[in-house]
DNA sequence: ACCTGAACACCGTTCAAGT
DNA sequence: ACCTGAACACCGTTCAAGT
């Protein structure tokens, strides 16, 4: 009330959270420019000396979506071990693209050329599924191709979820689906068949 | 040469000829209005009789991308049986998405609301692997998760290297993914583990 | 019935000008 | 160094007018 500054006010992390927030409530489709900074109450042209544009906005939107998905799934991991801690940790990645659907959007979008930044941030992901599976006795070569497995599998699940548009029996389609992965790599890497079958 | 119509020449099949090429050419960002109004020598006014608007563009490119993906799997199905059979349809889904990235990507993207075309057109790649297991003696309830299982597994490999921007060392690791996944349904619901195992 | 072309709103982008 | 605001190009959309 006593002043208000005309000026200034911005930053490259106030500019993600906008654009966090918009993307889940209004859809990917909604990221605009335009719109981050009305909301940020400056004009669009602001945003270029924090992002670089349109694609830069797209890029630390991306970004900062799939660094969230890696730390919810990360934490997740804490405290299970073996078929537990995939259920926990391939839970947790659906519980991010329900509570999330326009940063899990943000994530299913191609990187631009060279993106190691993002490139990066994604396979922080699947690294948690592989220390799950070094945890359970892989070694380097074998843990990566099962967690690569495991994740693919929980990726496109979740992404045909997400264009289906309903939500009905995914829940229990979702553990068939981990039970019939974590059971295939069980048995290829594995003696014997452990893994909580639920049916 | 004799003379050339000023006017006419549209509709909704050429339209979406043009828009196939596009995306495969240019990216699926390129698909604009403006874009292929140009290519067909008209105003892009006048694609709004045909395909009502962008949304309605977009639309018609992802049932039209969704439905070439689902030829391509069926016909791979034909004259093969058991694990080859899944291998087979398996492969022809990545030689699509690398064939085609941008109506891979135009698979991608969420539908309009109530868009029942596409998820029946969507549903009936997974129909595909369904097909194939019910060959193999599973009955509608397995063979649905099954099939669901496999599906989503190899959408989610496809997406994640769609991403990745390299190609380097897929194939192997897809050909490991596919013989996990399918070691996991066999296991599961037949007997013995049966399917070709490449190493 | 279908296309043209003008018109309008909106968005991305650049840049000179301010502080 | 960072933001404003004008300016421009481009795209989506509507609609009256033509054929």
């Amino acid at each position: 009330m006593s002043r208000q500054p005309s000026r200034q006010r911005l930053s490259r992390d106030a500019l993600t959270a906008v654009a966090l927030l918009l993307v889940d409530e209004s859809g990917y489709d909604a990221l605009t420019l335009s719109a981050v900074a009305e909301q940020l109450q400056v004009g669009p042209s602001a945003l270029y000396t924090h992002c670089g544009g349109l694609d830069g906005l797209r890029h630390v939107t991306a970004v900062a979506a799939t660094n969230n998905l890696a730390v919810q799934v990360r934490q997740a991991a804490i405290g299970t071990a073996g078929g537990d801690a995939v259920n926990a940790v391939a839970h947790a990645y659906r519980d991010f693209t329900l509570d999330h659907p326009g940063q899990f959007a943000a994530t299913l979008r191609p990187p631009r050329a060279n993106d190691d930044e993002l490139v990066q941030a994604d396979q922080a992901i699947t690294d948690v599924f592989a220390l799950v599976y070094t945890a359970m006795g892989l070694t380097p070569p074998e843990s990566a191709l099962a967690a690569r497995s495991i994740r693919s599998a929980v990726h496109g699940f979740l992404a045909l979820e997400h264009n289906s548009g309903t939500t009905e029996a995914c829940e229990d389609d979702y553990q068939h689906l981990l039970d019939t992965v974590h059971r295939g790599i069980s048995n290829r890497y594995f003696a014997d068949i452990e893994g909580p079958a639920s049916d």
